[in-house]
DNA sequence: TTTATACTATAGTCAAATGCTATATATTAG
DNA sequence: CTAATATATAGCATTTGACTATAGTATAAA
């Protein structure tokens, strides 16, 4: 029911270089010290979200990591379901194989609906909308 | 993010229990071959659902469990808080001194409302409803 | 062309949580 | 009493999560 480190981590990684969106490519060291969070982890949460195309990389000196689309046109929903892998509160939902018994069908529909409810939450919450929420406050 | 058996099983049996409402005690050898659930992994189960009094039991022969209150009374959100243990998407939301540092804050704010979200999907699912939807599909 | 700087790939480790099982004890109808 | 049932405590095996380590490969400033 908890969220993994990995979306918590990612999402706010995410954040940090919308924050520095216009600035380069940022260095992945930089994010590591600003959200003090270990430079190898990072390295892991970048390459799903490289292959999504949600950050292209810059290699060489000088070189780093940036948002490939301006921070209004990414959701915190999509980022989480690079990263948490499955987005569904029960497996029976994608694999309805699992399945083997009576009441079992009775409890399907509400997870998938509360799975809705909260995605649709996560959706509507861009990069850009989150940071300036936090700057009007 | 994915719901624990605990939770999944516990409002099963739930449902089962509230199936049978209003037929005495129920044995939990009978609950588990119609949920196809190990009898001493509901046994488990049982007893946060005494605590949280949801479930009544009876010892003895012909004893068993039951609901402990009508089944419309009872919902699935109160099912899997206490089966969940926590209900919060990130743990900084009951514990906000787990949170270190900058932009942490920037998303708190967003699981707290994903989380609501999903609750209400789950707390307007009283135990009746479920079984009547069933019924009339 | 050297080499600092950065990204990439793969595998390993450690702890905690999950899912489940086993054994022993208490209660009570008949 | 005794058999059927619930309760309590403890244990275990597997999986998952959260990192960490090692050994690279690529780029480009100088």
């Amino acid at each position: 029911m908890k969220l993994s480190t990995r979306s918590r981590y990612g999402t706010r990684m995410m954040l940090d270089l919308a924050q520095h969106y216009d600035e380069g490519p940022v260095q992945i060291g930089n994010v590591s010290k600003r959200e003090n969070i270990s430079v190898k982890y990072l390295e892991q949460l970048i390459i799903p979200l490289k292959k999504a195309n949600f950050i292209k990389s810059v290699r060489g000196p000088k070189g780093g990591h940036m948002l490939a689309k301006p921070p209004e046109t990414i959701t915190v929903g999509e980022i989480v379901r690079v990263l948490e892998g499955g987005i569904n509160l029960s497996s029976c939902i994608e694999n309805p194989e699992v399945c083997d018994r009576t009441s079992d069908c009775l409890t399907r529909g509400l997870w998938k609906e509360a799975t809705k409810a909260m995605y649709e939450k996560l959706n509507s919450a861009t990069l850009s909308k989150m940071i300036n929420k936090n700057n009007g406050a």
